[in-house]
DNA sequence: TAGAAACCATAACCCAGCGTTATCCTTGAG
DNA sequence: CTCAAGGATAACGCTGGGTTATGGTTTCTA
């Protein structure tokens, strides 16, 4: 057969146009979300199977021959035909099941998700709804691979993790709104009556840790007031959270919706930090999947929702 | 990803594709080299990746759903693209490496290759040629696995084995002439004085078996005179069959090819079956293939020098 | 009406492609 | 000169995708 039915694939291609596109076998991997070996091998491959090289060592890079320059132009139109294809076939999809699956993290569990899925039963009674808990870099992953529509997630400024893997590459990612984060102390706290509390002014605190992401944040946060916070505690259960600050164990930064999951608790006090940090929410799609109606309806449900949220 | 990096590849579409244009399951894993199982068990993981049903059963056969259709439809696109890019690349190919690899039988390998590689040594030095030995399904497979450019195959009349797979998909086929099918009987047979013989008239005698795909075609031959021959004996090597023809031991047919390939042998005569008797000769190279300048250069020498030996 | 052929689905098995991690080498920047 | 960035290679494991075997259903033919 054609050398396109046996070198040629639609695979191989995109590693191609990622390079193309990237510069570097490693920035083609992180893109593609493989590891470089892996693209390295892939490009070795191909060349093999078409007899040509298709990338040359420069210096300590690599650059696409003209062969490879020749792929990867054609490499656009394949890819364009594939997600016309597959464009099409969300919107089928869409069209035919009237079905949206969403994730999303613990704390929107309990807040942002019920109340999409009271509007949305409202004002789309023949549109299903699935749901699953996931965080956000799981959750993300349940998008690339089909297995989720729609992903509701958060980041922190200056994360150094991704949760959408160094780029979004194929996915479309819109920013619904910020979460503030809060500082949580005990009832009868010096600062308690404090409008807001300065972090610095919490150097000598022990502090009850949160999640990964959230402790990755307190420990940022704390270092830019020039201290290191004394973690005595780790957990993700909010309500821990709550029952371990109340008891004067130590304080905590918790986002707006992780206390409103929870709802009010005796015993703590919750304040601004003085000056506001936030985490940004994001509504995580796949290219091209926003033109299914039924998820294009979620969409903006799941917006306005979160801007009154503000 | 979207669901064209995850759910849809080119593998994929180009099954979809051959379904839409042989209709059934079976013709289309003919049509690609690959077994009915294999082709349906692709079916089905395609389904799962897309979420919706490709093809439903109707009677004993399947058609294609809407989202099939829908997807054969693209997959026009993707394999046109991908099959421009190998042209293109195949151009490079030809264009820088200035080589053509030949596979033919083996009665060529002494009569017509060594004529094509003169000619063209002559005419385009710089031109580089490889050439294996290989009977016509091999070397057709080896077409289709791109490890060589242009196989040279003959076919008999009524060949219930096509080598060429049922279907020339992704293949260029060009027929080069005919090879005439000759009677070799031992000196001072009793038809040895005709100026052609019937095969009818050669019903008692014993014969002398060639290849497989001969021994086929004389099994067939004779069927069509009435008779069923009986062979004594099997032998590829054609110097073997004017050895034993010449020792009385029974008569053969062979074609012109095979006869030049061991040059005049004393002890036999040779003349030409009343009515006559051929075989066709092919040139075999990928789709697109073509467009590589070496390979058409090798072309047009093969088939001026296949006319001139008609 | 019965048997055979055509077509498809499924199961079990095997293997090669393709990812990973580990590690080393080369190049370039500071 | 040292360290970081980028790439290549090796070894390993896993899974997708092919095979053969086989059974079921449908349709055609005698």
């Amino acid at each position: 057969m054609p050398l396109a039915d046996s070198a040629l694939d639609s695979h191989s291609l995109r590693i191609v146009q990622a390079l193309a596109e990237h510069g570097s076998i490693t920035a083609a991997a992180r893109a593609l979300g493989y590891s470089q070996p892996a693209v390295s091998q892939q490009l070795k491959r191909l060349e093999l199977r078409v007899g040509l090289a298709l990338v040359e060592r420069v210096g300590r890079g690599v650059r696409l021959t003209e062969a490879g320059r020749l792929l990867a132009r054609h490499a656009r139109t394949v890819t364009g035909a594939l997600n016309a294809a597959a464009g099409d076939l969300a919107e089928l999809q869409g069209l035919r099941a009237g079905l949206v699956r969403v994730a999303a993290f613990p704390s929107a569990s309990a807040t942002i998700v019920p109340r999409l899925l009271a509007d949305l039963g409202r004002r789309l009674p023949g549109l299903s709804i699935t749901y699953v808990e996931a965080e956000p870099p799981e959750a993300v992953a349940l998008v690339r691979e089909n297995r989720v529509d729609l992903a509701i997630t958060f980041s922190y400024p200056g994360d150094l993790v991704d949760p959408h893997r160094d780029s979004a590459e194929g996915l479309s990612v819109t920013t619904l709104g910020r979460d503030e984060v809060l500082l949580v102390v005990p009832a009868g706290h010096r600062f308690g009556d404090a409008e807001s509390i300065d972090l610095g002014d919490l150097a000598g605190e022990r502090w009850i840790g949160g999640c990964p992401r959230c402790r990755g944040h307190l420990l940022e946060l704390c270092e830019r007031r020039g201290f290191v916070p004394d973690i005595s505690y780790e957990t993700d259960n909010v309500a821990a959270v709550f029952g371990m600050v109340g008891a004067g164990i130590g304080v905590a930064v918790l986002p707006t919706l992780a206390i409103d999951s929870v709802g009010a608790r005796s015993g703590v006090l919750i304040r601004p930090t003085r000056p506001g940090e936030y985490r940004t929410l994001h509504a995580v799609t796949a290219d091209g999947a926003i033109g299914v109606p039924a998820l294009g309806e979620t969409l903006r449900a799941l917006a306005s929702l979160t801007v009154s949220a503000r």
